[in-house]
DNA sequence: TTTTCAAATTAGTCTTGGCTAAAAATATGT
DNA sequence: ACATATTTTTAGCCAAGACTAATTTGAAAA
């Protein structure tokens, strides 16, 4: 059985909104996501549901099925694949990928895939620190949280970012606050939850919660 | 203007048929190119036409636009670098890059085609010894000549085939020619066309008229 | 337990790119 | 010149994936 384009973009939506709910995906919610109407959401829920990529009882909810699970899987292998190829090897700045990646990412050659790993010497994780799956559709996952639940005095490492949107990414670019820096909250507001953090031992930088809250950080 | 994924591909097929035959392009033929029914082919041509990228009259013929040359040129450009790519980088065979590139060709990024072509050090030619349109879709074509109508003892270099399909270019990678492969002429025999050719001043190879019609070459 | 409201679905329409069958236009043979 | 054959176009249909407007349903409030 094979997916259309579209049918790939709507599962990777909710397959990424079923990760981080835990509970049942509404309606609304896709169709804010994929910036389409909710009639057309409706409408793609019965098709995907035909195709037995999800469970779906109408008025009531949705449910990831294994199968779909694993083609959502393999998209987003796909999709962290050729971010990594566009950094690594053709200099895209970690902003400037995501657009281009939603293209390549339903690009239907297994053994392209294959190759492009193995070119890249099997990258764990991708520009944004997101892990990637493997072709059986395994993630090793990094236990993680986001920074604006850190306490003064604790230390990490920046692993991933929760927001990949240019204006975001350009952002911490900035600042300097890039995947891998080492940081240790100095500083917490309660008033406002914004931070004083300390990067890579040198720099103090202050933030507020809306952006800390988009930084993820494995605590050590 | 943007063309869809489709009429990238008529574009393409129309511009191909048109530079072998020199004269006005059949809706059978591009039917035939396109393995869709000719009826798709009208509906598509007055699409097309109204884009401006041909000139439509129907029942008479048609004639590709300036425009629609720089669009197909672009296209073609797009579909040579990723089989490059493809061999260079991740090791394919040459008669494995083509269903591959015809989809890569599709992906929309100005920046991603820069940079490939500079990744791969601005190749003049593909796998298949096609030249590779630069950015502003000028070509510099080698002048060739198919191997069936060389004469006895005349010499020259493989550098390019007419097919590019999977059969064919594993027939030539068993029998040895491969392209800038150095050829001679050693016997030609008038009823069927077959010829005797030498290669690399070592091996001697017996080749049907259909086999030597599809392999072109750079007289020397 | 009703009433009310927000969320979700259905109905009907549009565009793209296919198809078959029928009609029209051109080309060919006698 | 006329009949026939071939090519091309049109007409009418379908599926995917979008939309708006109308309707239905489940949940929340009174
Ligand atoms: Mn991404
Ligand atoms: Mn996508
Ligand atoms: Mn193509
Ligand atoms: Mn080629």
């Amino acid at each position: 059985m094979e997916l259309t384009t579209a049918e790939e973009n709507y599962l990777k939506a909710i397959y990424h909104l079923s990760e981080e709910g835990k509970k049942s995906v509404a309606t609304n919610d896709i169709a804010a996501e994929m910036k389409t109407k909710p009639a057309s959401v409706s409408d793609m829920l019965r098709k995907l549901g035909e195709k037995e990529v999800i469970e779906y009882r109408k008025y009531y909810g949705l449910q990831i099925t294994e199968s779909g699970k694993r083609f959502a899987l393999q998209t987003i292998r796909k999709h962290r694949l050729w971010e990594v190829f566009l950094v690594e090897k053709l200099n895209f700045a970690w902003d400037e990928v995501h657009e281009v990646a939603e293209q390549l990412e339903h690009i239907q050659s297994p053994l392209l895939i294959q190759r492009l790993d193995a070119y890249l010497n099997y990258p764990k994780f991708d520009p944004h620190g997101d892990p990637i799956p493997d072709e059986f559709g395994d993630v090793r996952a990094r236990p993680r949280v986001q920074l604006n639940e850190m306490e003064i005095d604790q230390t990490g490492q920046i692993v991933a970012v929760k927001d990949s949107s240019a204006a975001f990414l350009r952002y911490l670019d900035k600042v300097g606050a890039y995947i891998g820096a080492r940081i240790k909250v100095l500083d917490k507001v309660e008033f406002d939850g914004s931070l004083e953090i300390l990067v890579d031992q040198k720099k103090t930088l202050f933030m507020s919660k809306d952006v800390s809250a988009n930084i993820l950080v494995q605590q050590s």
